[in-house]
DNA sequence: CAGTGAGCGAGCTTCCGCTTGACTT
């Protein structure tokens, strides 16, 4: 029998662990943490105010089976290791175990290793501590503060706004930064200015004859400007007045952290951010990779030797550079190591093809990251004339030692950086001539919407969130739909091109689509709403520094320079007030106008299935409501837009079959047509208002389709209905089971799905 | 829940971080 459990946060971790430590330890995981402060689908906020923020931790209740196991497992061993994680979580995680299997001080350690490796292992395990309850308070303190935050915005968002919102430190700076860049991005006025770019002809080093492309080391912000400046070109001398040449380095980036993989994965496999989670906890699972929610750029030494063999043995020595890199994102804890392949030797991994894609660039970029820098050698041309001002400038880049290069190169978000390409080899003070300019308007750029990476990205950089939440922020702020993902279709603008060609002057328009944006982070009405009323009244948790603020008082808490219970206070002495003073009442809908018929007031506001128009108020009689359509907006819709979504409502004639009408009409379910006795639900997302006759058959037909029975035996029907396949019975539906095949049901086997309905309903 | 075709209002919702679940009628 075993004389020692360990307890460690993952399973695969207790597997591993376990052959490494034999016979005389009992290695079990706790699967993460094992309370929380109580609150969970309960009104109750879980904190008691009046004993210093006390929080009353239960169970998770998907816990207590596990806990029964580990509490048995503790009686039965002379000493409990606790080997949770390194970092604050994990030495709460530690001490909500120690309470809640009643685990002995004297007979309880806690270790911690850094790399899961033999030695590592035994070290630890020779070296044990106890717990650290500076490091378990500063946990609490951010608990608490999380709680408070979640537990008392979001009920201000029910009343102000609408039910079942949620605020909270992570998610709802997060919605900021999108609405704020949307903002940016619907104020942003485009400048324009025109390059210039010329082509030289003229004899390289060999004598042969060859083409220089250039561009003007200066733009023009007017046409005339730039037309003076290349009807003067269009005669004058050129000539080369400068070649220089400077070697440059280039590094590899450091390993995978969560938050770089997402983005590398986003950018070079299209993955969206839990996808590419998903793949690497399979890949973690199978022990393909280390544990892939890190943001640690460690690597053991173990994985440092066998990056250098590896790449020894396959590119030779000169490609070898052992590198250790450093943490730079805020608020980093560092539990853990870098993403990188268990064994580095191993070429391929996966189950199927999205697995092995990504283990392909977990594997690369952490065998680059040990590889030598790239060398290359940057030339510059200059072409100048005597009489003219501006440099046409030439670069050229071309790789002398490719180094990481060769196995992997770091994409950019920003497409239009293109590759640069190598120059000709050619003389200074040589003579060109120019075989022709181009004066070309371009404009300036408004800023990138967010992707789901560059989110996290951005999160990371303000030390908002952690490697284990970020793709759940992401769902989160779009399961409350304050965004969504989305598309911007491209806008049509004219541009001017002016041409210089064997001495003739051509202007010429041409349009060109820009703005055009796919699968980005849009904010939606609500979220700009909801936003907007918590930057109005909780500036400081909204603002981007709060919780970098925040983890420097739960870092004195750590280091035993503050007290847990003092933090909270203080926050909570400042925060609180600002919820008493929050006014009843909705936030304020946008005033269009009102009504022509009745003088009411007419607004555009939020209601509890969303953007709506408002026409009257509750004070005086019933207001009116219709939904706003599909692409219209609270923000911009207009007075004339409203009223047609009343007229829309309006029962109308769609068409006319067989001389009987079809009519529209508003149901409990949301808008239906009727024809005859027949009503049919309009599918989402299509509108009343623009359905064809041809739509109006499809769906009386398809209305028909789904009320004939597949298959009869007597009173019994086989019917398809929403949810599968069901039988129609004088007594009532059975619903059939999943896999049932149709075609070869049998009345007997009907009767016995009823018999057995009958019987459970006992 | 298995087709319904108006307008009541009760009772519910929520945070962030750790981790892997999965129930068959």
């Amino acid at each position: 029998m075993s004389k020692n459990l360990v307890i460690v946060e993952s399973p695969e971790k207790a597997k591993t662990i376990g052959k490494f430590l034999g016979e005389d330890y009992h290695v079990l995981s706790s699967k993460g943490h094992v309370r929380d402060i109580e609150g969970q689908g309960k009104n109750s906020i879980g904190i008691d105010f009046e004993n210093h923020y006390q929080p009353n931790y239960v169970i998770d209740p998907t816990k207590e089976a596990l806990l029964e196991t580990l509490k048995k497992e503790a009686r039965k061993a002379d000493c409990v290791w606790l080997a949770s994680d390194e970092d604050r979580e994990g030495e709460a995680i530690a001490w909500h175990l120690q309470e809640v299997l009643q685990l002995k001080p004297e007979r309880t350690k806690r270790i911690v290793f850094h790399e899961i490796t033999k030695p590592a292992i035994l070290d630890a395990i020779a070296n044990p501590r106890q717990i650290d309850y500076n490091l378990v308070n500063a946990q609490q303190a951010r608990r608490v503060l999380d709680r408070i935050v979640g537990f008392e915005l979001s009920p201000i968002l029910w009343r102000k706004v609408t039910t079942g919102l949620s605020a909270g430190r992570v998610q709802s700076v997060a919605v900021r930064l999108i609405v704020e860049r949307e903002r940016e991005i619907e104020a942003f006025e485009e400048q324009a200015l025109y390059r210039v770019t010329a082509d030289f002809k003229g004899l390289n080093a060999e004598g042969k004859e060859v083409v220089l492309h250039t561009e003007l080391n200066h733009r023009f912000t007017t046409k005339s400007e730039a037309v003076a400046y290349l009807n003067e070109c269009k005669d004058a001398p050129f000539s080369i007045t400068a070649i220089s040449k400077k070697p440059q380095h280039r590094s590899p980036a450091p390993p995978f952290t969560t938050s770089s993989l997402q983005q590398e994965a986003a950018r070079k496999l299209k993955f969206p951010v839990s996808r590419t989670m998903r793949l690497a906890q399979a890949l973690y699972e199978a022990g393909w990779i280390t544990y892939m929610r890190t943001d640690s750029v460690n690597l053991s030494g173990l994985a440092i030797a066998t990056a250098k063999k590896e790449i020894v043995g396959e590119y030779g020595e000169k490609y070898h550079h052992a590198r250790q890199f450093k943490t730079s994102s805020k608020g980093a804890q560092e539990a853990h190591e870098a993403i990188r392949p268990t064994n580095m030797s191993i070429a391929s991994a996966g189950q199927n093809n999205d697995e092995r894609r990504l283990y392909d660039l977990i594997r690369k970029r952490a065998l680059a990251s040990q590889m030598a820098d790239a060398e290359t050698e940057t030339t510059r041309i200059e072409v100048t004339t005597r009489t003219l001002p501006y440099t046409f400038i030439a670069t050229g880049e071309t790789i002398l030692f490719d180094g990481f290069m060769r196995l992997y190169v770091q994409s950019t978000d920003d497409e239009s950086e293109a590759g640069e390409s190598i120059l000709p080899v050619m003389q200074e003070g040589g003579k060109v001539e120019a075989t022709g300019f181009v004066g070309q308007q371009t404009f300036t750029k408004a800023p990138f919407r967010y992707t789901e990476a560059s989110l996290v990205k951005k999160l990371e950089e303000l030390g908002i969130g952690r490697p284990s939440t970020y793709a759940a922020i992401i769902d989160t702020i779009i399961t409350r739909k304050y965004v969504e993902r989305g598309n911007v279709p491209g806008k049509k603008r004219e541009f001017n091109t002016i041409t210089i060609a064997n001495g003739k002057m051509t202007d010429k328009k041409k349009t060109e689509l820009y703005g055009q944006d796919n699968q980005k982070l849009l904010p939606t009405d609500l979220g700009k709403i909801t936003n907007d009323f918590l930057v109005e009244h909780f500036p400081e948790i909204m603002s981007y520094d709060f919780t970098a603020k925040e983890e420097e008082n739960f870092d004195y808490i750590a280091e035993g320079k503050a007290e847990w219970e003092k933090v909270v206070d203080s926050f909570y002495r400042t925060f609180h007030p600002l919820i008493k003073k929050i006014p009843s009442g909705k936030v304020d809908g946008r005033v269009l106008g009102s009504d022509p018929e009745t003088g009411e007031p007419i607004i555009a506001k939020i209601s509890k299935i969303g953007p709506c128009i408002q026409i009257g108020d509750a004070e005086n009689g019933k207001p009116r409501f219709a939904s706003l359509k599909k692409g219209q907006s609270i923000y911009t819709i207009t007075l004339e837009e409203a009223l047609q979504l009343f007229e829309d409502l309006k029962p109308h004639v769609v068409a006319v079959i067989d001389g009987d009408e079809v009519i529209t009409g508003q149901g409990k379910y949301g808008p239906y047509i009727k024809y005859r006795d027949a009503y049919v639900s309009v599918p989402k997302g299509k509108d009343v208002m623009t359905l064809t006759e041809e739509d109006v058959k499809k769906m009386l037909q398809e209305k028909a389709d789904s009320q004939k029975p597949l298959r009869s035996f007597g009173d019994i029907h086989v019917m398809q209905g929403r949810y599968g396949c069901y039988l129609k019975t004088p007594e009532g539906n059975v619903r059939l089971p999943k896999n049932t095949r149709i075609d070869q049901l049998t009345e007997e086997a009907c009767k016995e799905i009823i018999g057995r309905r009958v019987k459970s309903e006992k």
